[in-house]
DNA sequence: TGCATATTCAACCATTTGGTTGACGATCCT
DNA sequence: AGGATCGTCAACCAAATGGTTGAATATGCA
């Protein structure tokens, strides 16, 4: 348990990977469009995808040539219960959530949204 | 404000720091008491605890000869947040939470007896 | 004063991380 | 079959990470 939470953690520490993760709580996506609205190469994306399969917060499943990333909320649980153990004394506030995760996606969402 | 969600999940991906955190969440505790449990040296845990700090998990208040470290939970209400985003389906469970905190301080304790 | 205690600093080391490029297997489309 | 597309693999690189040891600083105490 204690080894998944380190995968997990080191997993959302990276900005990219975050994105990729907000992106993907929108909808499933294909590998080169999670890669398109970065300005790294494919194989780095290629990399996080793989971490963040490693650490269980996504799955990939391929159909014909495309594999297809999908998040897996669950994996998160265990991380999540560990940290409100500590916010305990804070209500849990999903509108700040919300807000917060427009502005993460302000620049990168939009350009996903165009690829359809 | 430098608590952001690099530096706090980058410092909650490393075991021993998240162990410190959890004996922190009993009681304030001084730099070479929180060093005791661990097999490394002083130096490594104060650089722990440096870099739980620039995070904004614990702040440091020096009395004397003796430095203080005292859990800052406000910190991780950001990260938690983001996280409770995308485990919305989950309610929380701090009984969860409790199971697992003895869990990881009964690791520490483990190490402790080995060392001695 | 002088010694012990508490903590950090400086230098060093091995491993990991996040990125690159070029080549490759797999799949779709003519 | 032949060519374009999708995604990964292998090798490489610079920088960051997590640890070490020995010296330094700051405080408490006899």
């Amino acid at each position: 348990m204690a080894a998944n939470l380190d995968t997990v953690f080191s997993a959302l520490a990276d900005p990219t990977r975050r994105t990729i993760l907000a992106m993907l709580l929108e909808d499933d996506m294909a590998v080169t469009d999670v890669a398109e609205p970065f300005q790294m190469s494919l194989t780095a994306i290629s990399k996080h995808l793989g971490i963040l399969t490693e650490a269980g917060l996504i799955s990939r499943e391929k159909r014909g040539r495309v594999i297809w990333c999908k998040l897996e909320p669950d994996a998160m649980r265990n991380a999540s219960v560990w940290m409100q153990g500590f916010g305990q004394f804070e209500p849990v506030d999903l509108d700040a959530f919300e807000r917060f995760l427009e502005g993460e996606l302000a620049e990168a969402d939009a350009e996903a949204e165009t690829q359809g």
